[in-house]
DNA sequence: AATGAATGAGCCTTCATTCAT
DNA sequence: GATGAATGAAGGCTCATTCAT
């Protein structure tokens, strides 16, 4: 075939790869069902990619330039408050990374690389999560008073991002935890958005967490 | 064999596949490589636990028994004051579930149960995470206003809560982003916990980031 | 134990292998499911039979014995005439090895041996099957001429003989040929019994098919 | 290799498992016999078939077909006495399906699925035996009085049937009464064939047993 | 360049049997 | 004498990969 063909069945292959990996996993993934779902060959897999290894790889890099592509990130002007920013950050991490129960394959599949990291990781830290944790460092030199050890600012970046996460990482767990009920009245994205920005900017000692009482709720 | 052997063997073998299981995951385990490791037949794991599945779900039992069992819960007298107690469970959570890099496999494989449970997990859920969430909850209570909405005391829970899991879950990220010497240098689990201690009081009004500097920092 | 509960343990095992043998064959039948069905122990076929062979060999057996027991051969006057001890006979065989859809465990595992014999069945035909067949030819012997050779005599004994067999012998094909309906009504034990008879008698020229309706029909 | 080899190799399988289920049955006989015996891979038998039991399935069929194109059905003229035809069937029927101790693995094969059917046995009955009776019934039609009932026709067509199917299913157990000297004197596929022509054909009232001896005997 | 055919390695499981008690 | 514990051998099947075309 000619080479566009090529590259066509090539990012197939991906794309049918993707929400399978991110549902089950590398391991429990075959070939066989790749293929199947993406109307090629059987030796497709090894043809392009040339192992099962390489495709997983490339598609978890694919993950992330969809991701980014799909979410940008917020722009402020330079009046912003620190505070105000700390909001958009958490919110757009929010609706990146997590949206409980309806997160896309991509977010599932990076999700997956953070937890168990494989080669991909390297290349996911530096092209994605770096570049986010570097924006959110930014914003909190704002709020720390000057002098704050690195480490701290790093452990502090780590208290904000963490709070996110979990509600992606422990999806499952939460909901077994909670119940589907209450899951579905206060769990979604902006209501945890807001939550968190109001916790770690109390820690931060701007404004209480009796303050403002969560729109959400 | 008597009895007693009998037992032996079947330990012997949850104990052989526990490490295993926490390190590769259920799929990527075979049973010969239990078996092997447990110096013990091929057909033991169907003998004793029916199946691969069941070995799996015992042996994540026996881990949060072995680890309920290894670090018990603090005791507080009635005068402690609630910023006390939150700062000891807090250091509690840390030494039984994160333990940076030295993490038992009874951790490990109670962190893979959360991230993608099993049958085992709502076994693990009520019997561990629940237990020790109440106990927090009991805590934050006494640091809430009245009145505070059921919803709204579950997520601080979690705010706090997710700040311990992060070391534990994104381990090998982390690693990746602070590199190995940072890690080494300020990620120990007495550090961890006073960070998270001090960012979570700050939240609820007890003191604020810049008061009694890290003494591990 | 004592050698009388010990005996009782062996007739147990027969008792509880033989419908299973006569249900599933030699290999498709496994020793736990024997043992479990006779409430004993997983070692106990190797221990009272050696092995699994030995104990089908004794269960086919027991089966002629308990089957002899049941259904006794007819005993006739001097007078009564050979076309009626003839009719005779062959219910009797319909009896003790026919009954379609509801023979008992002993006519099936017997089955299995004429069709695929093992070792047992030699005792099988020396013991059943031989006796069975000589008080036919007896039979034939006074509707045949004087002088017919010895061959033909057993040729014709098997002429009568396989046409009882065959409704055992082909149970499900013969089912699957002619509906369950048609089955219920015409195929019970009386009427094929019928039918043979007048079938073999017209043949050996006493009456012809004509004659005497079948009552069933 | 190309799609001829490919379908070479599963007609090399297929007359590879023929002789061999029809030796042992289908619990009894192994895939790597199989391979082995037609020199092909351990996985062929999934990649062709699926798994064993279609294979089992389609060696089946197979064997149906084979024989039928080895042994064509006689053609009469339109004059031929019904008498004529009864014993070209017969012969016939003996030729395909009996063949005393010579038997090809195809005749021992459907003769599996005739005494304990699976799958398959529907697909023979409808191709293979319905076929055959239906031809029987036709000649039997002509000597019968009109009028004869359905169940009646069916169960003289049975009588006939079973006499030949006797020497094929009843085998061995035949071999064990008689012994290998009258065996190999007088039950060859002519001499089979021609004795229960000649007892059905006095049955339904054409000449008696006492005609026409034997030329066999 | 791309694919249908074929395969070797390995997986989990089951089974009849043995052995120490 | 009788049994629970344990095992070696084998079975069917799946999978990622390779090879000839």
């Amino acid at each position: 075939m000619a080479t566009v063909a090529a590259e066509d069945t090539r990012a197939h292959i991906i794309e049918a790869a993707g929400p399978i990996f991110a549902e089950k996993g590398f391991h429990a993934t075959t070939i066989r069902e790749i293929c199947q779902a993406a109307g090629a060959n059987l030796a497709s897999v090894n043809y392009y990619f040339r192992d099962k290894e390489r495709l997983y790889h490339e598609t978890v890099l694919r993950a992330s330039e969809m991701r980014r592509a799909e979410v940008p990130l917020p722009q402020w002007s330079q009046e912003t408050p620190p505070a105000e920013r700390l909001k958009g950050f958490i919110h757009t991490i929010i609706e990146r990374m997590v949206l409980m129960r309806k997160a896309p394959w991509q977010v599932k599949l990076m999700n997956r690389e953070i937890l168990q990291p494989t080669e991909a990781c390297r290349d996911l830290i530096r092209e994605y999560f770096r570049p986010h944790f570097e924006m959110l460092l930014a914003i909190l030199d704002e709020m720390l008073p000057a002098g704050t050890p690195d480490h701290t600012r790093t452990q502090l970046g780590f208290s904000v991002v963490s709070q996110c996460l979990f509600y992606r990482m422990c999806e499952e767990s939460v909901a077994m935890m909670v119940g589907e009920e209450e899951l579905a009245a206060h769990y979604q994205g902006e209501q945890l958005a807001a939550h968190i920005a109001r916790f770690s900017l109390a820690a931060f000692g701007h404004g209480n967490l009796a303050d403002s009482p969560n729109t959400a709720s």
